[in-house]
DNA sequence: TATGAATGAGTGTTCATTCAT
DNA sequence: TATGAATGAACACTCATTCAT
């Protein structure tokens, strides 16, 4: 039941058109299905997207078995191309606070319009486990920059930082429509509170449970 | 099937008859409803709070006229009730500082294990607008309280503190299963932006649109 | 199963007193459901019948075992009540044709305004066999007045006449709020065609099939 | 449980293959709901229809979104069919009165079975507007040929005549069950009634009121 | 006996997924 | 292979009737 590819040898030259046909509408999948599912989240019925990719509903069930499925893959899409961008843009900037803060900036301007993305921070955190393990990565960098320059505060974790993304992107959902902008005061409450100023100890966090789901970072520093 | 009889077998036969009985089988609607709710989130069949309230469909909607109707009342209570208890902590509480903290703990602590609860901070940012005002008031005292004495950042509204509660109380929601407590962590990191010592100016909010849902205090600089 | 009379000769003052009230609360309910079934016809919930009389459903339903048995009861009695009147009516008149005339006049003023009435014709021709033949009685009379006195087309039977009224009275249902007094343009058109100056013999109505329903007259003349 | 193939066996496999399938679906629900709705009227299960029809519910609900849009349809349909051999019958007829008589004849006779037609005739005058509007106008044909040739009582509207074939049809439905024809006796009184040898003038009709609903034809002297 | 709360099968409708063409 | 029609289990809600008090 997962993406049939059992490679039939037959006719080669249509075969190849088949293959270009079939990536092009497997791409006006996830194009639409990433404009509807940003605009109205993850319970969108089906049938909507299919009209917006212009497919069948067969076409996108060959392409995503399920519609679970195909809101994953463009989950991931969409958070691995805004990673890669934050990514780029930290190495791009000296100041490691500056790159921390213009990371927040960026995925709080950008990502947190997209109810499903949103959505599935409250589910699990991140679309997948892959995709929390590349932005847990790369926050740790940012942290670690940040706390060799002496600028963030002692015992900070990458989990932290994720939570407080993720908690600053369903506020940014929440009340963008209503009171736009006001988001950014509490990004700069929380970032206040992360500065290196900040002497008194975390509390810990409990030890983790048996069944994980893909959170995120569990513990670093 | 009938209204689940573990609870005090202590009170006479009643006097007024079925009164009594319609109110045993509301609260026990209630309490079911409250937990499937807090489990399942407010998408949960209505079938299932029947079944778990020991009465039939039609007991429910003579109590309830609709499912939303069940859902506001329960989140009405549930919410009033975890105020009035947050209210009366608060008064007991010389220090302000701790009377603010000891606020955010025991709303994190309580109400964020509440699917539908939370649910409904996403939504519309209580479950109804009466729900709203009242814990602004609560909070716009809490904070009046702290910054008579100089405890808390200039400039720091209602406003950002409702949206602060909200918001961990999704992070609560999404993370306490898999990484109990650490919600704590991000919590004090936030506190400590508030602080006093925190002198930065904090940024403008835009102005308010025009549809705005009830998504608390507005704006009491 | 019908109206509960097994006499307990215990309590004699008491007894007289229930008897009373339960009068009083038939009563109540018949006068509610009669304004209720012609307002809103058959299909009116129970329960808003129970809450113009005044009563609860257990004391309905013990008068009545069911909401059919509540729409016969009460529609034999707005019938009868109806018919008594036409019948003085008809004996104070003189001149047969006038009678005749009368008749349907009155009938389609008043009558033709209950919902639940119209109906009943629609469905079964009248409340109940009684009520048919009470009124196929009481039609004929007219008929053999205006038959004697020349006035009536030979050949028309009462199951005519009958049938006549119960299709004006739809038509006054259908159209009377739309277009008032219209229907008087039909009656005069139906009168007409009976008069007795129409010579054409009418057609012969096919033979009476097995199972008949209590829908009037059945030949006569 | 596949779509009833007792049909003609002879087409080719299809060409354009599901638009065929769907279309013949789409006539099996028609046709079943047609059945039913005729025999039970509109308040029917729409399951039931969906079984008859060999579809599951969902096929029924995509070819028509509402119960109603069904039942708009299917009497639509049933309406312009009836109309049109009615139209062609009576241009096929040289005497105007008897092309009248035809029309009101093939009418009761083949349109009075149908419970949820009588239904609409009974609750809007027709299916709906269109549908009422071609009948006014075959009807006003049929009258004014009939006032041409002299043959029909002066002041006789096209309102008069659609008024009384929707109230017949009420009739027929009423009692050809259990008195099969003696419509036919009363047709033939309000005929006679409509004859030119009336010459008593008609009463007028009240006023229009505002909200009028599509019974049809207004006034036309 | 009167009350009105309780019952639960039934209603119109939706939508993720399958399958014939 | 692409299509979109078909499926049917859910869903929220109603209402004639019963039954505990």
């Amino acid at each position: 039941m997962t993406s049939a590819d059992q490679s039939t040898p037959t006719q080669p030259p249509a075969k190849r058109a088949r293959r270009a046909d079939a990536e092009r509408n497997r791409a006006a999948i996830i194009e639409a299905a990433g404009v509807v599912f940003a605009e109205r989240g993850g319970t969108v019925d089906v049938r909507e997207i299919a009209r917006r990719s212009g497919v069948g509903m067969g076409t996108l069930y060959r392409h995503f078995p399920t519609k679970d499925d195909l809101l994953a893959t463009v989950l991931e899409r969409e958070f691995t191309c805004w990673l890669t961008t934050a990514h780029q843009a930290a190495e791009a900037t000296e100041d490691p606070w500056e790159a921390l803060t213009g990371f927040f900036e960026q995925t709080l301007t950008h990502q947190a319009r997209n109810r499903a993305m949103v959505e599935s921070y409250a589910a699990t955190g991140a679309p997948s486990r892959a995709c929390a393990q590349y932005r847990d990565a790369f926050i740790d960098e940012l942290r670690t920059r940040c706390l060799n320059a002496g600028l963030l505060r002692a015992g900070v974790t990458t989990a932290d930082l994720v939570l407080l993304s993720t908690s600053l992107s369903q506020i940014v959902q929440a009340t963008d429509d209503s009171h736009p902008g006001q988001w950014r005061r509490l990004l700069r409450i929380s970032l206040d509170g992360l500065r290196a100023r900040n002497t008194e100890p975390l509390p810990e966090s409990g030890p983790e449970p048996e069944s994980v789901r893909h959170v995120g970072a569990s513990a670093n520093d």
